[in-house]
DNA sequence: GCCTGTGCAT
C-alpha cells in the first residue's frame, strides 16, 4: 500500500469527506487513487455527487496518463450521472488518445436524456478539433447546438468556428462568422487562425487589419501564419510592428518569431530574442528552448545551440531531434549518433523526425554502415515503418558515397512510392558522381514528376552540359521554357547590423552597387594571381542571351561575399544564407578566399552549412 | 455546486 495512504488506514474517520477529498488531491498516481476510491466505496461518500465528481475529475486529470479507463469503469457505476459528469468524461475522451469516444459517450448522453449545459459543446467540439476528419461529426453536433440554442452563447459558437477554421472548413467557418451576434476577439482570432493555416494568407492579414482590439493571440496567430506559408521576413516585420507599438510578446509570440528566425538565418534577431528573454526572465519553457536550440544551430552557431541544450535538464523528443539535426546540417554526423544513442539510454522514444535528423546526418557524414544501421532498426527495434523520407535519406546517403546502384536499388524496393525528393536525392548522386547515363534517366521521371520544379531542369541540363551534351541540354532548357516554368532565381543573403540584405545573380539594385562591383573584382584578381580558373561546369544555363549578366562571376553569394567584405573588419567572420545549393565554381572560390583571406564564411545553402576556414570546408566538398 | 472557446517546437 502507498505510504500515503498508510498512516489514514489506522484510524477509522469520523468525516468520511473531510478525510477522502483533500486525499485525492494528494494523490499522485493511479494506485493512490484506486485506495480513495476504495475508502469512498467502504465509507459510502461514492454515493455523493460531489466527492464522486471530484474523484472522476482527479482520475481524468491527465487523459492521456492512463487512468481514463479506470475513470470510465467508476463512471460506468455511477448511477444516473449528472451533467458534469459526464460534461467530465467528455472532455476528458476529447483530449485523450481516442477522442471520437468522446463523442460516442455524448451519443449516450443524449439516448440517457442527460440535460446540456453550456459547457457540454465546448468540451465536445474539443474532440472533433483533434480528429484529422470529423466533418460530418461536426455538422451534426452543428444542429444539435441550434436546436438547443446554445448558438447564442459564444463560447460554444467559438469552438464551433475553431472546428471549422482548423479542419478546413473555411467556407462554413466563414460563414458562422459572419452570422454569430455577439462575436469577441476569440472569434476574430480564431478566424485568423483559420485562414493563415489554410493557406488564404492574405484573408488573414486583412482580418487582422480590421480588429480594432487585439491581444497577443492575434498577434501571434498573424506571426504564425506567415511563418507556416514561409513568409519568414513578413513574420519578423510584424514582430517588428508589435515593438513599435509596445506590445509585449510572450512565450509563444517568441517562439514564433524565433521559428521565422532560424527560416531565415536571421542571427542577430535571434540572438536579440534570446537576450531579450533573459532580461524580461521570460520562463524558458521546454518549447522555448527546443526553438532555440534550433534557431542557433540554423544560423550557423552551433555552440550556442548546443550551450541550450545543455542546460536543459528535462529534454524531450522535440529537443534531442532538434539538436541532432543541428549537428546533422553542420556535418557532425558523430555527435549526431552519440546523441540518439542518448537518446536511446535515457529512455527518449526517437520519431519520424528524429530518424530523419539521424540518416541525414549520416548522410552528410558520410557514415554510411551506421546509417544502414539505424534504418534497419526502425523497423526492428522501434517497430515503426520507415517513412518516404526515410528512404529519401537512405538514397542521399547511399547516393552520395558513390553506391548509385545500391541507391536505385533502394528506390525499386521501397514498399511507398517514391516521391520527387527521392529521384532528387538520386539526381543529386548522379551529379556528385558525375553518372550521365543514370542522371539522365532520372531526371526525366523528375520532371515528369514535378514539371513545374524549375531546379529539375537546371539540374539535369547541368549534367548534360558538365558532358558535353551541349545540344541536350538545351533541348531540357526550353522544355522549361515552353512550359512556362520561371527558373527560381539564386538569392543569397547576409545580415548585417539587423539588416537583410540580398542579392540575386547579376543584381545591381543594392544602392552600394558600384562598391561591391569593384569589390569583388580586387577579390578576382587577387584569387586568380593565387591560380584560380574559373569552373565553366554551370555554365551553360547562364549563358542565355537574356541572362548575360548572370555569367558565375556574377553569383548571388559572390556578391554577398563582396558586401560582406566592405562592410566588415579583415578577418571578422561572414556569414551567407542562400536559398539553392551552392554552385560548385562559388565553392571553390569561397575555400579559395578563406585561405587567401584568413576568413572564416559560414554558407548556408537549403540543406546544409558549409563552413570554410583556410581552404577547407566542413562538407568535404560533398553536398 | 466544482468544469467552457483562440496563438508556439523537432
Amino acid at each position: 500500500m502507498s505510504p500515503l495512504l498508510l498512516s489514514h488506514t489506522s484510524h477509522i474517520p469520523l468525516k468520511p469527506e473531510a478525510e477522502c477529498i483533500p486525499l485525492l488531491h494528494k494523490c499522485s498516481d493511479v494506485e493512490e487513487l484506486k485506495q480513495v476510491h476504495a475508502r469512498m466505496i467502504k465509507t459510502g461518500l461514492i454515493l455523493d455527487a460531489i466527492p464522486a465528481s471530484r474523484l472522476l475529475a482527479a482520475l481524468c486529470a491527465d487523459s492521456n496518463a492512463g487512468s481514463m479507463t479506470y475513470a470510465l469503469m467508476v463512471f460506468e457505476r455511477i448511477q444516473n450521472p449528472n451533467t458534469f459528469m459526464w460534461n467530465t468524461m467528455i472532455r476528458a475522451l476529447s483530449s485523450g488518445n481516442n477522442p471520437e469516444e468522446a463523442i460516442l459517450l455524448y451519443c449516450q448522453m443524449l439516448y440517457n436524456a442527460v440535460p446540456h449545459n453550456s459547457y457540454t459543446f465546448p468540451f465536445l467540439l474539443k474532440a472533433c478539433a483533434n480528429l484529422p476528419s470529423a466533418t460530418e461529426e461536426t455538422q451534426q453536433i452543428h444542429c444539435h447546438i441550434i436546436k438547443t440554442g446554445y448558438a447564442l452563447e459564444v463560447c460554444t459558437t467559438n469552438s464551433l468556428l475553431h472546428v471549422y477554421a482548423k479542419s478546413g472548413g473555411i467556407l462554413s467557418a466563414s460563414q458562422l462568422f459572419d452570422s454569430i451576434p455577439c462575436r469577441d476577439i476569440v472569434s476574430w482570432n480564431s478566424m485568423i487562425d483559420g485562414y493563415a493555416k489554410g493557406g488564404k494568407i492574405e484573408m488573414a492579414r486583412e482580418l487582422f487589419d480590421q480588429m480594432e482590439n487585439k491581444n497577443i493571440i492575434s498577434w501571434t496567430s498573424m506571426i504564425t501564419g506567415y511563418v507556416e506559408n514561409c513568409l519568414f521576413k513578413e513574420a519578423l516585420e510584424l514582430f517588428r510592428k508589435m515593438q513599435v507599438m509596445d506590445i509585449e510578446p510572450d512565450t509563444i509570440a517568441l517562439a514564433s518569431v524565433l521559428t521565422a528566425c532560424a527560416h531565415v538565418g536571421a542571427l542577430d534577431e535571434g540572438r536579440w530574442i534570446h537576450t531579450y528573454i533573459k532580461k524580461k526572465q521570460i520562463r524558458l519553457d521546454l518549447v522555448l528552448r527546443c526553438v532555440l536550440v534550433d534557431m542557433y544551430a540554423k544560423c550557423g552557431e552551433l555552440d550556442e545551440a548546443l550551450a541550450v541544450f545543455k542546460t536543459t535538464k528535462e529534454k524531450n523528443v522535440c529537443m534531442c531531434t532538434a539538436m541532432i539535426t543541428g549537428f546533422a546540417v553542420h556535418g557532425r554526423g558523430r555527435e549526431a549518433l552519440d546523441l540518439f544513442t542518448d537518446m536511446e539510454r535515457t529512455g527518449i522514444k526517437p520519431n519520424n523526425i528524429t530518424f530523419t535528423g539521424v540518416l541525414t546526418a549520416c548522410s552528410y557524414a558520410g557514415m554510411v554502415e551506421e546509417g544502414k544501421s539505424i534504418f534497419e532498426r526502425i523497423e526492428k527495434d522501434y517497430d515503426m515503418s520507415p517513412s518516404v523520407e526515410h528512404y529519401g535519406c537512405m538514397v542521399d546517403l547511399l547516393g552520395r558515397a558513390g553506391l548509385l546502384k545500391e541507391a536505385e536499388e533502394m528506390i525499386r524496393k521501397m514498399p511507398v512510392k517514391p516521391n520527387a525528393a527521392v529521384w532528387g536525392a538520386l539526381l543529386n548522386a548522379c551529379r556528385v558522381h558525375l553518372n550521365f547515363e543514370l542522371g539522365r534517366r532520372v531526371g526525366k521521371i523528375l520532371i515528369d514528376l514535378e514539371p513545374k520544379q524549375s531546379g529539375r531542369y537546371v539540374q539535369l541540363a547541368g549534367i548534360l552540359a558538365a558532358e558535353g551534351f551541349w545540344d541536350e541540354a538545351v533541348v531540357v532548357r526550353n522544355l522549361m521554357k515552353e512550359k512556362g516554368v520561371a527558373k527560381l532565381p539564386g538569392c543569397s543573403s547576409i545580415s548585417l547590423g539587423g539588416c537583410v540584405h540580398e542579392f540575386v545573380a547579376g543584381d545591381r539594385s543594392h544602392p552600394q552597387t558600384g562598391e561591391i562591383y569593384l569589390e569583388w573584382n580586387n577579390i578576382l584578381r587577387r584569387l586568380k594571381k593565387e591560380g584560380y580558373a574559373p569552373s565553366t561546369e554551370n555554365l551553360l544555363l547562364d549563358l542565355e542571351e537574356e541572362e548575360k549578366e548572370t555569367a558565375i562571376h556574377c553569383h548571388s553569394e559572390k556578391l554577398a561575399i563582396a558586401f560582406g567584405f566592405i562592410r566588415t573588419k579583415p578577418g571578422a567572420t561572414i556569414r551567407i544564407v542562400k536559398n539553392l545549393r551552392v554552385c560548385s565554381d562559388c565553392h571553390i572560390v569561397t575555400k579559395l578566399i578563406s585561405k587567401v583571406y584568413s576568413r572564416k564564411i559560414i554558407m548556408r545553402d537549403r540543406n546544409r552549412f558549409h563552413v570554410f576556414i583556410n581552404g577547407q570546408c566542413s562538407c568535404r566538398d560533398c553536398w
